[in-house]
DNA sequence: AAGAATGAAAC
DNA sequence: GTTTCATTCTT
């Protein structure tokens, strides 16, 4: 199939509801389509797609998993993971309300968003086929770039969707607003190869250079994604823990790992990697069961970034010596770190479970590392024992499956683990949101024991989780640390976390700091920051906090600003040791920045910052300026949302004013959510044209005149202030005309009228209003019948002919009288509108509020207008009404347009 | 969760 | 022809 060929289907419990499953989305970022697809789905999928693997491994068993493996038409990739599908790409109408809803709202702050689509929906009715062609375009780029990042994607899966585990993906996806591809994975060979070697040529989007860009993204990606990834990395990688250690052997990547990842263990892992390190890297990647490495150890040819996302991704992670000669570069360095932040992870838990048969060497370093740990060993057995005792079974089936379990499962012994937690909770909690579906499958998962993740962190992180954490902290000290008493003090995130566990944790576990829906581990670590820091200092959450996110990691260098406790600090200046980590692994592949020992922050805020100083995250900067709260939103939980929205938002929103606030915020979100890559795309979003609503409103106006035949008033048109320079109503006019003229034959009169109103009306933008509406009429009439066409028809397949059905009054139809409310409420809020619409000179619609529903009002029609055109006019429109509305029957309709009708007439006359 | 709109695609 | 689903976000 072109798929997958799998597939489909069925999974049967699966699905759950009876209805179709809705699968979820990953967005796709046109990025992606390009270079980037390499990492995309690593990065941001990956958390995702390894979030949702276990799950669905464990508890749905093979089945789901492999129908979303096949769900992929696209790319095929069998991966579980990449299962993910993506997201539709939006249309131009939908782009265009993207665009413009904002300033829907902002015109109409009481609309609701269904109001709100609604006039979206009739300036783009009203909108010139020009205009809307950028929007065509772009839409027809986006789909374009879409469907090259994913081949064989189908809009309307048939049936199958993969429910998956529905959570975290989803809510993720929907976050961000661009989302990376779902899975191109390994898709391929394919799918990566085109990308990069197109790249260029294929999006447009695309931003700059993929190099620096995509690579820059990404890397800041990967980064965040490793830290991220902590927990999922673990996960995913678990089995590649051994061939981490191995590959990590690398001095170089364990500090980094270390730095990066966190906490603790550092010293000790680096140690044995060093041990170990030099078995081969590739060859017993490759050898692990890794899923995802198939591919042949990459070569520097690679971008760095791409490697470090296989790696992560994968966690096979071979390539370090490669990264390394190939990155040399801060960048590089960064993403070296992300990198080792996840073999370190993996290495922590690298207890290494038996499933692997990795290879010999592999199972060497294992040893060594257990031989070590092995005071932590016990810890392992704990963990392994409550959930993964299924996971192992899983991973008998299925290589990747099982090395997802263990890793959860080592995940939770792990101390790092415990601030990534965080992060994935707020995720599962989003996609809670997504589905009832989802969310009884998730309830499944955890249900059922299988379900590794989930029940994974739940349960361990109340009991087992702090024994291993302890455990391990107690080994790390031993083993690398050693004496280390700095273990405890180390960062205090660290420290917190230590003791939250210990003590805290079991006791604890429900406070949260915030409400969200955290789970225990979260709430362990919360519990223990506060009581370390007694919550007196959000900042001090925020730093722990933003290690944990990937969006946060981004902040740090932009928050320098804070005051970072100590993190900050050391960032800074190399020199100053963070005290206690000897797990500081000195950042060898840095020693620019980090001279001696340094916290892992510490340095990795010393990169972001060179990196931001030296240009190169640019982006990164802009994102951070925005706010972070977009971004942070976007992947993190809600509530470190909360935070960053306060810090951020307030400060920089100011309050101009409400409107403006939302806003901005809708704005400012959107991009943030993705950070770079979404950015470029925004650019190319925003770059499409913004229209006034001004000139939707003489548009709108008029159609709606048209079409509802009421008089009334403009519905949205009414911002007066708005920007719109007389320019653009110039040209609006013009168009207008234009159209007019060609699409209606009609008689000279209108020719005339057309003449008149242009030469002395055009100058003054206001006056123009008058005779744009008087063509508009016409010119509506044709336009009444797309746009009209358009929403009704459809509203009335689907729904009903309730709106078709006429007031009591009958005069108005439903229709009319929504927009009269709107009218009203437009009016209320604004009484300029109507000014700015109609000039005093007449504006037959002229809308005064009472007026527009009395004609005679506008006693100052131009005199251009002759009966017989206006005539003619109404006639026209009542055709096009009267095709419509033949349907309905009715009489409503005819009244309606009768009404107009004599409008028109009246305006004239009088 | 539903629903408002349009459009594209799949049935 | 009809149904899905993409986005947004209030109700």
């Amino acid at each position: 199939m072109k798929g997958g060929g799998r597939g489909k289907e069925p999974p049967v419990e699966g699905e759950v509801s009876g209805k179709r499953p809705k699968r979820k989305c990953l967005q796709w970022h046109p990025l992606l389509s390009k270079k980037a697809l390499d990492f995309s789905e690593e990065e941001e999928e990956e958390d995702e797609e390894e979030l949702d693997k276990e799950p669905a491994l464990c508890s749905e068993s093979g089945g789901q998993e492999v129908d979303c493996g096949a769900m992929d038409e696209e790319g095929e990739g069998e991966e579980d993971s990449s299962e993910q599908r993506a997201r539709r790409p939006m249309n131009a109408f939908l782009l265009f309300c993207k665009r413009h809803r904002s300033l829907v709202r902002q015109e109409h702050p009481r609309l609701d968003n269904r109001g709100a689509t609604k006039i979206l929906a009739d300036w783009w009715a009203v909108l010139e086929p020009k205009e809307k062609q950028k929007y065509t375009d772009m839409a027809k780029e986006y789909k374009d770039a879409f469907m090259k990042a994913n081949p064989g994607y189908k809009w309307c899966p048939t049936a199958n969707k993969p429910v998956k585990s529905p959570s975290h993906q989803v809510s993720n996806a929907r976050k961000k607003v661009w989302a990376f591809p779902p899975n191109p994975t390994k898709d391929s060979a394919v799918a990566k190869k085109i990308p990069k070697m197109d790249n260029a040529p294929q999006l447009n989007f695309a931003m700059a250079d993929p190099t620096k860009m995509g690579g820059l993204s990404m890397l800041l990606l990967a980064g965040e994604h490793a830290l991220t990834a902590r927990e999922i990395s673990s996960s995913s990688s678990q089995t590649g823990v051994t061939d981490v250690a191995k590959h990590a052997g690398k001095s170089a990547l364990f500090q980094l790992a270390e730095i990066s990842s966190t906490p603790a263990q550092p010293t000790a892992e680096r140690k044995h990697s060093e041990e170990r390190n030099p078995s081969a890297s590739g060859q017993e990647y490759t050898g692990a069961s890794q899923p995802g490495p198939p591919e042949p150890p990459k070569s520097c040819a690679k971008s760095p970034l791409f490697q470090l996302a296989e790696i992560s991704s994968s966690s096979s992670g071979s390539p370090m010596p490669e990264g390394k000669q190939c990155g040399q570069s801060a960048l590089f360095q960064l993403a070296e770190m992300c990198l080792a932040s996840e073999a370190e992870k993996m290495e922590a838990r690298s207890f290494q479970p038996p499933s692997q048969s990795s290879l010999d060497s592999s199972q060497d370093d294992a040893a060594h590392t257990e031989s070590k740990q092995s005071k932590d060993s016990p810890d392992l057995p704990l963990s392994t024992s409550s959930s993964s005792s299924s996971s192992f079974s899983s991973s008998s089936s299925s290589s990747s499956s099982s090395s997802t379990s263990t890793s959860a499962s080592s995940a939770s012994s792990t101390p790092t683990d415990t601030s990534p937690p965080l992060l994935n909770q707020p995720k599962n909690v989003t996609n809670k949101k997504k589905k009832k579906k989802e969310g009884k499958e998730t309830s499944k998962a955890d249900k059922s024991p299988s379900s590794p993740k989930k029940t994974c962190k739940k349960r361990q992180s109340s009991d087992s989780d702090l024994e291993s954490v302890i455990y391990t902290i107690e080994a790390v000290a031993k083993g690398a640390w050693g004496v280390e008493e700095g273990s405890p003090k180390k960062k205090a995130r660290s420290t917190t976390s230590e003791k939250s566990s210990p003590g805290d944790g079991p006791l604890s576990p429900k406070k949260k700091i915030k409400p969200k829906v955290r789970k225990p581990l979260k709430t362990k670590e919360e519990q223990a920051k506060e009581e370390q820091v007694q919550e007196s200092k959000p900042q001090v959450v925020e730093k722990e906090v933003a290690p944990l996110s990937p969006k946060a990691e981004v902040e740090e260098p932009a928050v320098k600003s804070e005051p970072q406790t100590s993190l900050e600090e050391g960032a800074p200046q190399c020199s100053s040791p963070a005290p206690v980590k000897s797990e500081e692994k000195e950042t060898e592949a840095k020693p620019e920045n980090c001279g001696s020992r340094k916290s892992e922050r510490s340095c990795k805020g010393a990169l972001y910052k060179t990196l931001v100083s030296e240009g190169m995250l640019t982006s990164l900067r802009a994102n951070v300026d925005r706010g972070k709260r977009g971004s942070v939103r976007g992947s993190v939980s809600d509530h470190e949302i909360s935070w960053t929205e306060e810090s951020w938002t307030f400060s920089q929103a100011v309050a101009s004013n409400p409107k403006k606030l939302k806003k901005s915020k809708s704005k400012d979100e959107i991009p943030q959510g993705l950070g770079k890559l979404e950015e470029e795309f925004e650019k190319k979003f925003n770059s499409l044209p913004q229209y006034s609503p001004v000139t939707f409103d003489k548009k709108s106006t008029s159609a709606t005149k048209k079409k509802k035949s009421t008089p009334a008033s403009p519905a949205e048109p009414p911002k007066p202030g708005k920007s719109s320079s007389s320019s653009q109503k110039k040209a609006l006019f013009h168009k207008i005309v234009s159209k007019y003229k060609h699409k209606k034959e009609k008689p000279n009169t209108l020719d005339k009228a057309i003449a008149g109103c242009d030469s002395p009306v055009l100058e003054m933008v206001p006056k123009v209003k008058p005779c744009a509406q008087g063509m508009v009429l016409s010119a509506e009439a044709q336009r009444a019948a797309e746009m009209l066409v358009g929403s009704q028809k459809r509203k009335a397949r689907k729904s009903k002919i309730t709106h078709l059905v006429r007031t009591a009054d009958g005069r108005v139809s439903p229709a009319e009288e929504d927009k009269a409310k709107e009218l009203t409420q437009d009016q209320d809020e604004k009484p300029l509108n109507q000014e700015t619409l109609c000039n005093e000179e007449g504006c037959y619609a002229a809308p005064r509020s009472e007026e527009a529903e009395r004609p005679d009002a506008s006693s100052s029609l131009p005199a251009f207008f002759s009966l017989a055109a206006l005539a003619e006019v109404a006639a026209m429109e009542n055709v096009h009404r009267g095709q419509r509305a033949v349907g309905m029957s009715s009489e409503g309709q005819v009244k309606e347009m009768a009404p107009q009708t004599p409008v028109l007439i009246s305006c004239a006359d009088q």
